[in-house]
DNA sequence: CGTTGCTTTCATGGATTCATCATAAATTCC
DNA sequence: GGAATTTATGATGAATCCATGAAAGCAACG
């Protein structure tokens, strides 16, 4: 489910837009400053944001040029003064749509709806639709299922091979062994954490140049493994 | 240089956008028909698409969803008629934005603009999944949990990452060190206070040029610890 | 049924990190 | 300046976490 943050300082509108929101089957938060808002934003993983250009405090200009330092999700920007819309335009903060106060609640949920879908649609765009999956050293072709480090190709069990494609699906992010279980074993099957340990000691046994020193595989100690790339 | 695609009958119109464009430092073509601005959006590399809904032989809908099937690229919809805009926003065909005409230029050179600003922000390898937190000098990238002082990266322990992502989340805030163990150990956690003491500790030996003389963790006297932007 | 290869579980040794203590240094207050 | 309080940091044993070999379960295949 989608999350959606609402930086607004007027509680009616807020509550209003939540309501629409959620009817349409968004979590949604609210938060009732600028202060609070950022805070959220960056620290917390929304998928979009709706955010009033007038707020106590922190103003939306800030709000805006801080989010988009750390976040690339959609920014949509609400307000009732269209010479603040302009100005924020024009300095080309990175806010994705503008919406002048008063608006239909339809119509922000339609903008809603057509921004999170093409956020997804642009950032999971390769990922699926690619045929291959290359770092410097690894090479995988999904149609084959052939994987090559450095030019020679090496064979791997279905389970190592799943295991493998998921980190280079997600280079560098950091997964716990939780989650790499969940995502490649599958949330239902219950089993042991332990498996992922002696998987990705199998697949280092056959990717790496020195099992014992891993360079592509590195172990994050506490927390979990992640692909160099 | 971005080149963009006019698909629109009107010859004059088609003219005006492009003299536009093109003083905006974009690369224009323009199509004439429906057929050949098919052929043109699919078999060539256009950064974006402005299609007129109104056009003799293949309807401005079938452009739009098979131009989609193929490319992510921004497509602006422009129409003269706003039932026509509802419809194909109903549709869910996946174009970026609906013109009515008349339009002020001005006003399309900006969203064509923006549009491939927001592309270009999402299509970089990395950036579309990017989570990240930074002051001046020090960089953390929570997906992979990167930290980098100054351009160099450092390498944490769990808990001492855990410390200053949460000192970074709250940068020029107070903490005393009974809420930094609250927040970071959990406050059932029962144990020694000191303990955080010695990983502000071991966490300045990490990133400050001086450990001795701190000037990213402060020591608030009687107080607690403060990360300092 | 038995073989084969993959997957999972278990056990052990080794490496890393953590919490605690002790001592030194710094700061405040008188 | 000196005592009391607070903070800094080195050292150490304990706790935690990880790598890997070996054994046990499982499934596919003939």
């Amino acid at each position: 489910m989608k999350r959606i943050l609402i930086i607004e300082d007027e509680d009616i509108i807020a509550e209003v837009e939540k309501d629409y929101l959620e009817a349409s089957g968004y979590s949604v938060d609210i938060a009732q400053s600028g202060d609070i808002g950022l805070q959220k934003a960056i620290n917390e993983e929304y998928d979009l944001i709706i955010l009033d250009l007038l707020l106590p405090e922190t103003d939306g200009f800030e709000i805006c040029k801080q989010v988009r330092q750390s976040k690339n999700i959609p920014v949509l920007i609400v307000s009732s003064k269209i010479e603040e819309i302009d100005k924020i335009r024009g300095f080309g903060l990175g806010a994705d749509d503008y919406v002048t106060k008063p608006f239909n609640m339809g119509e922000l949920v339609a903008r809603v709806k057509a921004h999170l879908a093409r956020y997804e649609r642009l950032t999971q765009s390769d990922a699926p639709k690619k045929d291959e999956l290359r770092t410097k050293a690894i090479h995988i072709d999904k149609r084959s299922r052939q994987v090559t480090v450095n030019g020679t190709e090496v064979f791997l069990t279905s389970k190592e091979y799943d295991l493998l494609l998921f980190l280079m699906q997600n280079p560098n992010h950091v997964f716990s062994k939780d989650e790499l279980f969940m995502k490649i074993w599958g949330m239902d099957s219950l089993g042991d954490i332990a498996t992922v340990t002696v998987h990705i000691s199998r697949l280092r046994e056959k990717i790496e140049p020195d099992p014992s020193n891993p360079q592509y595989i590195e172990t994050v100690w506490g927390v979990g493994y992640r692909l160099k790339v």
